[in-house]
DNA sequence: CCGGTTAGATTACGGCCATCATCTAAAGCG
DNA sequence: CGCTTTAGATGATGGCCGTAATCTAACCGG
């Protein structure tokens, strides 16, 4: 109850922050409602509005988080980068996976000019060039793991999800590009 | 109001299916309700489980609805296919659009085993035979067309947005694959 | 043509949602 | 050390949700 020290209040929100990426991720935004943020923060609802305006501002800030995150997780090389992004590991974990994938949905559904929107663009711009050669973002790539990675998790539990993860692997990996003979 | 012919009813009942295959695509499932449906149907809520026993139920059948609908408007041959596919135009579309995209997330996230994740998978199996040659689904290809078209999606409004539908489609048409020089 | 069946309308329910007003007690300034 | 500020708890609000019971009237088999 009662207050609380400003060092403890901004770890707080931190915690609500990064509590929200990950919950956002793995329920979709519309399946989790600010008390189910809050409470596996280990606060009440209450308090919510104290840090933030609304829940989309959360949102905004829970996707920022999110791609921060990412890119100081990134393994070294592109070669590694697609293996780990193709595994069976991150499809089974969403809720510290890929923002661009599991963001994707709820900022496309999210009407006009919002932070959440601006925020996402920022960080697929981001993890595009991290992904491509020498500056240049290889949206292309990032199109098809992004792809995958939804289509295996929609399917998972079929023998489809593991050919989708094999295939979009053996088509990022080679030399460069899919080769015509599959 | 009182009964209603058979022939009424069932014609009802697919407008009620249609009306939710469009509408999940367009706001996600959580962000439709059973009403919306049934008032967009030009009916109302009350009717709705003498047709279906839950939503559950309903958004199994609109998922495969959507797919058999997508499989009745394919373009003939693969070049224009990738061509609607990727255009400004189905992005900016999502309620008549790809279900493989448009149901991915909230088939992610549904659970187990339900008959929306078993029609989206075999939903998304026909669709990549479809996109292959000789009977050999392309998944990867799929996998490029779907990601793609989330990311466009979610960066509307956004240069990025445009980028990601240009680079998708100049990996996928050349001869077959990206070549190396970007 | 009559009566049981049934599609759809109406209404109600219990629950959860986002948001906010209010209370509280501790923090941090003077 | 007191006063003000404020993070968080508590609780309420109004609305929407999925589901279901009940009512009504028209279809359709006999």
């Amino acid at each position: 109850m009662g207050r609380v020290s400003q060092a403890q209040a901004t770890q707080n929100r931190e915690r609500i922050v990064s509590t929200a990426a990950r919950l956002f991720r793995e329920r979709g935004v519309a399946g989790v409602s600010v008390a189910d943020v809050m409470a596996e923060a280990g606060l009440t609802h209450g308090g919510f509005y104290k840090h933030f305006a609304s829940k989309e501002a959360l949102v905004a800030e829970a996707v920022a988080r999110a791609f921060l995150d990412q890119a100081e997780h990134l393994p070294d090389g592109r070669a590694a980068l697609i293996e780990q992004y193709l595994s069976a590991e991150h499809r089974d974990h969403p809720g510290q996976g890929c923002p661009s994938a599991g963001f994707g949905a709820d900022v496309s559904r999210s009407s006009g000019d919002n932070g959440a929107r601006s925020a996402y663009t920022k960080g697929v711009e981001g993890f595009a060039t991290h992904l491509g050669a020498g500056g240049e973002p290889d949206l292309a790539a990032l199109s098809m793991m992004v792809g995958a990675l939804m289509l295996a998790r929609a399917t998972a539990g079929t023998d489809l999800s593991d050919r989708v993860l094999a295939a979009a692997k053996a088509a990022l990996s080679p030399a460069e590009g899919p080769a015509g003979a599959a």
